[in-house]
DNA sequence: CTCGCAATGTTTACAGTGGAAACATGATGG
DNA sequence: CCATCATGTTTCCACTGTAAACATTGCGAG
């Protein structure tokens, strides 16, 4: 029951004209909202009022949608991972996947991370779901499954696993230290420090 | 007057006793309760109000020891930052220095993170002051040093920079990965992970 | 020793928060 | 046409961080 479709079409521009009452897609605006909320301004503080009022609509309204605002600050960090996924998955494709591929995929994860600060944070701080036994996609997935890809590539298939734990640990390492100015946002660093690890190629 | 009766004395254990008004060192005792509540229940809210409570003192009265909430977590971030560092500074000796002792450090800084999430969290969250121009030791200054002094005992002198970047954020990584649930924790895991790039002396 | 001042702690009050009810409005299918 | 249901609004409450005014104490100067 209930398998709902939660992907979220975002630029979908809902029937405007005199809707009083009724939102056309509220839960779709309120993400929204809470996304461009997010990515400007460093201090992104984000309130169900704020958010509210950002979209249009009293502020108790948004628990027709979500149940409360941690599944609404669950249902933006989702968005984040799958946007995070789409950008690595990107960054394969465009440098040819292998070696190459692996290592841009890495560095699309600290750049994502350095461009969107608060949605990075927001979508690792939150505490996994951990339900979900269905093969139902939590966006992170895709991220996952390209990195072992890559690490299947670079890696004998014997250390996968510690080899792709490490991979992972590396640049997720990087980009939280990153955002949170522990060292200096410099891509060229990043590129070097990664490849150490992702292979020399470059 | 009026406040008088017998308003529980909780768990003071002062040097002197039958302080009335004036709480032998107050801040200390705050950051302490912080700690504790830190340490103890994953589910960290420490609030103004619930500190104010454990050491027995009204709410506003922290605000004559900091100016405001940020600077009392500020304060807990430091201690974070210290204790991290004597940990590392603790197992870097036990292991005898060397290649081992950096392993070792690194190994530590993820298990402090598994030990106290939501300290160490908290002190890593924390925006970097940036401000105190002076040398005075911000106590992750310790864990720093650590880090270069073992980074040059593993590499090349030229690749130094990079190498330590590598090794920070490979535990750094993985002591958030671990605190956020995305990997479980399994030390020895850690032990091998680390060992890709620490060196693999055991 | 006494007095006054500075440090420290308390009360009271206020704006803002997330959230629960109860009510209002609009769409929709019999 | 109308009953029902999903959605949005008002009102309210407990709680939070924090400012302002008041109380209490310790300490140093006369």
């Amino acid at each position: 029951m209930a398998n709902k479709d939660n992907s979220v079409n975002i630029k979908d521009a809902p029937a405007k004209a005199g809707r009083a009452y009724h939102h056309g897609d509220l839960r779709a605006a309120v993400i929204a909202a809470g996304l461009e909320r997010l990515a400007g301004g460093d201090a992104g503080e984000l309130g169900l009022r704020a958010l509210a009022r950002d979209v249009g609509v009293s502020a108790t309204a948004l628990y027709r949608h979500f149940p409360d605002k941690e599944a609404l600050l669950d249902a933006l960090a989702e968005e984040g991972l799958r946007r995070l996924g789409a950008l690595q998955a990107q960054a394969w494709l465009k440098a040819g996947g292998g070696r190459a591929g692996f290592k841009a995929t890495g560095i699309a994860y600290v750049r994502f991370a350095h461009d969107e600060p608060a949605l990075f944070r927001l979508s690792f701080t939150r505490q996994m779901p951990e339900r979900k036994g269905e093969d139902e996609g939590d966006g992170g997935e895709v991220a996952y499954n390209l990195l072992r890809a890559g690490v299947g590539e670079v890696f004998p298939a014997e250390s996968v696993d510690a080899a792709a734990l490490h991979a992972w640990a590396l640049v997720h390492g990087l980009a939280m230290l990153v955002l949170d100015r522990r060292v200096d946002w410099d891509e060229a660093m990043v590129a070097r420090v990664v490849g150490l690890t992702f292979g020399g190629v470059d």
